[in-house]
DNA sequence: CTCAGCCGTTAAAACGTTTCAACATGGAGG
DNA sequence: CCTCCATGTTGAAACGTTTTAACGGCTGAG
C-alpha cells in the first residue's frame, strides 16, 4: 500500500543513476532521448510519484501560492479567487484556498501553516483591519480588497468611498430624499468607507446628513438583511426611507426578500442598491442595482503583484480600482 | 529577508542541541520546564518558523487534507466544504481547497500535485463519472456527492433518485400533470438519477412518461436556467408544462428570474422546484421549494470516512443520505 | 561508598530529492 | 598520436527536520 518508491528505485530499475532520473524530471532536454525513454518507462512501471517535500526542501521552491479568503460562502470572494487562480496557473503555480470564515484564530492558524509550508506567496483578505498585523516572516504577502495602511506591503483594493458615493448619488438623482444605509459592523473598513461615500453624496447634493439613516447590522449575511428589512418597515411611514443602500449584495438580497414577504414592492415602495454585483444580484427576481467591483481583475492583479515580490528591486505598490454602478430594476426612477 | 533560521540556529542560541529544540516543538512534556522556556524564548527572538517540508520528509506525516471541489462558485459546494473543514479541524488537520471548475485537466493537475505533496488524504467531487479513474497512488481518497461504482474506495452520496421522486411527487400531488424537467448535461450522473426519480414518480402516480418534458441544459448555472425559461414560455400554451423541476437551485433561480421578466407569476403560472436547497433558494424573492441535501453533514462524514482510511482493518464504506423536500412559496398548491 | 534507575539531553543517522563538480566516451582538429 | 571539446552521465554533498539509542549526572537504596 505504501511502497514509497523513490527516485533511486526508479534509477536502479532503469539502470542509471538517481541524478539522471532527476534530470529527466527537471531538465528533460539535457538527457539523451534513449535514456529518457527508459527512465520514463521505469517511472510509469513503478508508479513513481515525486516527493514534493523533499524536492522543496532541497530546491527551496514550492510552486504553490495560497489565498486566505474571508468567507468562502460569499460569491464575491469565489469570483476573486477565480481571478487569482487564472493568473496563478498562467505562471505555472497552483492555488490553495483557505477559508478563515471571518474567524481571527483560523486566519492565524492558516497563516502559520502556510509559512511552515513555505508557500511561494500568500494572498489574504484579512478578517479585520485592526488585527492585520502579520509578523513578517519572509513569505511575500499581498492584501486583497484591503488597503495596506503602512506602506509595508502590496495591496489591491477598490475605492469604496467612491462606490458609496455612486450608489447614493444615483438614489438622490432618482428623487429619493430619505435614504437608509444598511451594513455593519462598523469595525469593518469597507463598511466605514462606503458609509463615508454615502455621506459625501448627500453633501454633494446639498442634502442634510440626517437624510441618511444608518441601520447597523452584525454581519454581512442574508439573514441580517432580512432583519434590517423588518426594522425598516417598522418605522413610522412619515420617517421611513424610500430607498436603501446596502453594504453588500447579500444584505440587499435579504432586504429584497423581506420586502416581498411584507407585501411591499421594489422599487416602488423601496428602491434598493447593493454592492459587489455578484451574479445572484442580476439573477434576483427583482434584478438588483449594484456597485460592481472588478472581481476577477482584483484577484488577477493581486496574484501578479505577488509574483513581482521577489524581484530584486521590488517596491510595494497599492493598486486601487474604480467601482462602477450597474443600474437594474431594483432602483428604477421614481415616478 | 530570507535568513532561513533553522532549528540548529535556535539550538545554538539557547545553548542546547537541536534534538532538544525538536522535542520542545513536538513533545513539550518530555523536556525540563527551564530548558523549554529558554528554547521558546530563542524561537521567539529569532522568529523561527518550522520548515514543514523537512518535517514531513522525515516524519512522513503532513497534517493537511484537501478537497477538490467541482465548482467553488456554487454555494452547495462551499457548504459541503464547511462541513469538511469542521471535521478536519476537530481532527487537528487543515484543509486546502482546490477548484477544478468542472475542468478535467485542472482536476488531474491538482490530484497530481496533491499526491506529490503527500497530503494526508483527498476528498473529491470528480468532474465526470466517466473519467473518474484515479490511479491508486497510496493517498487515501474519498468520493463526495458521487457513489463509488466499483467498491474500490469510500464514498458519501445522497440518494438522487429518491430526491427526484420526492420533487415530482410533490408537484403531482399539487395537481400538476404536465411537468418539465430542466437539467443537464445527461453525462452527469446526478442529473440522470434525478431524472430517473422523476419518471418513477410519474409511474407511481399512474401518469404516462410523456407527462414529463425534458429540457436539457449545457451546464448547471444560472444563465442556462434563464435560457430554459425562455424555451419553456415559447411552447404552445396547450402543451406548456405548469410546473418545472430543476436539477439544481442555480437553474431554478435562473428560471425564476426569466419568469418574472416575462410577466409570468410563480407559482400561479409555473410552479418551480429546485435541488440542493442552497441559502439563496430560501432568500429568493419567491422562496424556492427545493430538495435539501444535508450539505454540511455530507462534508463532515466524508472527512470522517477519510480519517478511517489508514486504520489497519479498514473496509471501504458507501454512505448514502436521504434527501428531504422543503416546500416553500414557489410550489404552493394549485387552486 | 557503590550501584541501579531515572531523567534530561545529545550525536548521528535517516528521509528523498536537487545540484555541482567531476568523469567517461568519442570524434574533430592539429 | 596527442589534445581538446562536447555530450551524457554520475557520486556525493547538501537541504532542515525527526528519531533512536546512548550518555552523563543525580538520587536514593543497599
Amino acid at each position: 500500500m505504501k511502497p514509497s518508491v523513490g527516485i533511486r528505485d526508479v534509477a536502479q530499475h532503469a539502470g542509471v543513476s538517481n541524478a539522471t532520473v532527476s534530470n529527466v524530471l527537471n531538465r528533460p532536454d539535457v538527457v539523451a532521448p534513449a535514456t529518457r525513454q527508459r527512465v520514463l518507462a521505469a517511472i510509469a512501471e513503478l508508479g513513481f510519484v515525486r516527493n514534493e517535500s523533499a524536492r522543496q526542501l532541497r530546491a527551496g521552491r514550492s510552486r504553490v501560492i495560497a489565498y486566505v479568503v474571508l468567507d468562502a460562502a460569499n460569491p464575491f470572494f469565489t469570483d476573486v479567487a477565480r481571478g487569482v487562480e487564472d493568473a496563478a496557473r498562467e505562471a505555472g503555480l497552483a492555488l490553495f484556498l483557505c477559508n478563515s470564515a471571518s474567524d481571527d484564530s483560523r486566519e492565524r492558524e492558516y497563516l502559520e501553516l502556510l509559512h511552515e509550508q513555505r508557500v511561494e506567496g500568500i494572498l489574504i483578505t484579512p478578517v479585520d483591519g485592526a488585527s492585520a498585523q502579520f509578523a513578517e516572516r519572509g513569505t511575500p504577502l499581498v492584501l486583497v480588497d484591503r488597503e495596506s495602511t503602512d506602506g509595508t506591503r502590496c495591496s489591491v483594493a477598490v475605492d469604496d468611498v467612491l462606490g458609496g458615493e455612486l450608489a447614493v448619488t444615483h438614489l438622490i438623482e432618482a428623487g429619493h430624499t430619505r435614504i437608509a444605509m444598511i451594513g455593519g459592523p462598523l469595525s469593518i473598513q469597507q463598511v466605514r468607507d462606503r458609509h463615508e461615500g454615502a455621506l459625501r453624496a448627500l453633501a454633494g447634493a446639498g442634502l442634510p446628513p440626517d437624510a441618511l439613516t444608518l441601520l447597523e447590522t452584525k454581519d454581512l449575511q442574508v439573514a441580517e438583511g432580512r432583519g434590517a428589512g423588518e426594522r425598516l418597515v417598522g418605522l413610522p411611514s412619515s420617517r421611513r426611507p424610500t430607498a436603501a443602500f446596502c453594504a453588500n449584495d447579500l444584505l440587499a438580497l435579504g432586504l429584497l426578500q423581506s420586502m416581498t414577504q411584507q407585501g411591499l414592492r421594489v422599487p416602488d415602495d423601496l428602491a434598493v442598491v447593493g454592492y459587489d454585483d455578484i451574479d445572484f444580484a442580476a439573477a434576483a427576481a427583482v434584478p438588483l442595482t449594484s456597485v460592481r467591483q472588478p472581481r476577477e481583475q482584483l484577484g488577477r492583479t493581486a496574484a501578479q503583484l505577488l509574483l513581482t515580490e521577489n524581484e530584486p528591486d521590488h517596491e510595494h505598490r497599492h493598486v486601487k480600482f474604480q467601482p462602477e454602478l450597474v443600474v437594474r430594476a431594483s432602483s428604477a426612477v421614481k415616478r
